[in-house]
DNA sequence: GATTACCCTTACGTAAACGTAAAGGGTAAT
DNA sequence: ATTACCCTTTACGTTTACGTAAGGGTAATC
C-alpha cells in the first residue's frame, strides 16, 4: 500500500543523478529497502533526500547533514551528548543568522546591479534612436 | 597616505590563511599592488576579499564571485551582454530567495530540536533527583 | 650573529562530491 | 528475440579550494 519510489523516480523529481543518490547511501545518509537487487525508496526516504538537498543548498556538507539527522533520531538517547548537541544546534543557528544577513545585503546589491543594468540598456536605446534621427 | 594591509593582516582579520588569499589572486579575484616581492593590499582589495568570503558563505564558487565582480566593474560596457547580465542577476536573486526560504524552515526545525533537547535534559535531571531521593 | 617573524614561489597532496565508463542482469514491448 | 530501458556493482577520473611542505629572501630583535 505505501507508495514507493525507484531511484530514477527520485532522481527525476529532485533533478539529481542516481549516482548521487547512491553516493548519499554510501555515506550513510539513506538506507532504502531492497527488492531483489533494486533499491526501493519509501516516502520517508524521499523526505530524507529532500532534506539532504536542502542542506546542500545551505552549504551543509553531507557529514553535517548526517549529524543533523541524528539530532532527530529516536536513537539519540545518550544524555551526556545532549549538551554537545545543544552546542551543535546553536552553531548551526548562528551560521543561519549570518547567512540570512548575507542574503539580505546581497539581494540589495543585486537589485542595484539590476537597476544600473536597466539604466544602461535604456540609454543604449536612446543612443540608437539618436543615431537613427541624426542619420548616422 | 591610503591605508594598506599586508597579506597576514587580512588573513588574521578574516580568519583565512594567506595561502587562501594568494589562491584567490591566482584565480583572478584579487590583484594587489606589490612593493618589491611583497603584496600590498588597498582598502578596495580588502572589501573585495570580504565580498569573496561572503559569497563563499552563500555557496558561491569563486568563479561565480568573479563573475559577479564583473557586473560591478566599469569595464562592463558591452551592450549585448547587458541582457545576459540581467539573466545572471535574476538567477542569483532566485537562488537567494530559495535559500532564504530554506533558512527560515531550518531555523524553525532547529528551534524544535533545541526544545526537545532541553526537555530531555530537564527530564534526565528529574531522574537524577529521583534517584538521589530514593537513595539508589 | 642567531633567532623570530614576516614575505615569496613552486609544486605535489588532499577532501568532498560526485562523473563516467565498464560490464552485466531483469523485464516489457515490438 | 531483439531493442530499449531500467537496475546493479566496481573502480578510476575530475573539479574545487585550498593544505602542506620545501627552499629561500628580508628585517627587526635579543
Amino acid at each position: 500500500m505505501g507508495k514507493t519510489y525507484s531511484i530514477t523516480d527520485l532522481a527525476r523529481e529532485f533533478d539529481v543523478t542516481s549516482r548521487a543518490i547512491r553516493f548519499y547511501e554510501e555515506q550513510g545518509l539513506l538506507s532504502p529497502a531492497r527488492k531483489g537487487q533494486a533499491r526501493v525508496y519509501s516516502p520517508g526516504d524521499r523526505i530524507r533526500l529532500k532534506l539532504i538537498l536542502r542542506g546542500k543548498r545551505l552549504g551543509f556538507t553531507l557529514d553535517e547533514s548526517r549529524e543533523l539527522f541524528e539530532l532527530y533520531d529516536p536513537a539519540s538517547g545518550n544524555q551526556k551528548q545532549l549538551l554537545t548537541m545543544l552546542e551543535t544546534i546553536q552553531a548551526h543557528k548562528n551560521n543561519l543568522s549570518q547567512q540570512m544577513h548575507d542574503i539580505q545585503i546581497m539581494q540589495l546589491e543585486l537589485d542595484e546591479a539590476e537597476q544600473r543594468c536597466r539604466q544602461a540598456l535604456s540609454e543604449s536605446q536612446k543612443d540608437k534612436h539618436h543615431r537613427i534621427q541624426s542619420g548616422v
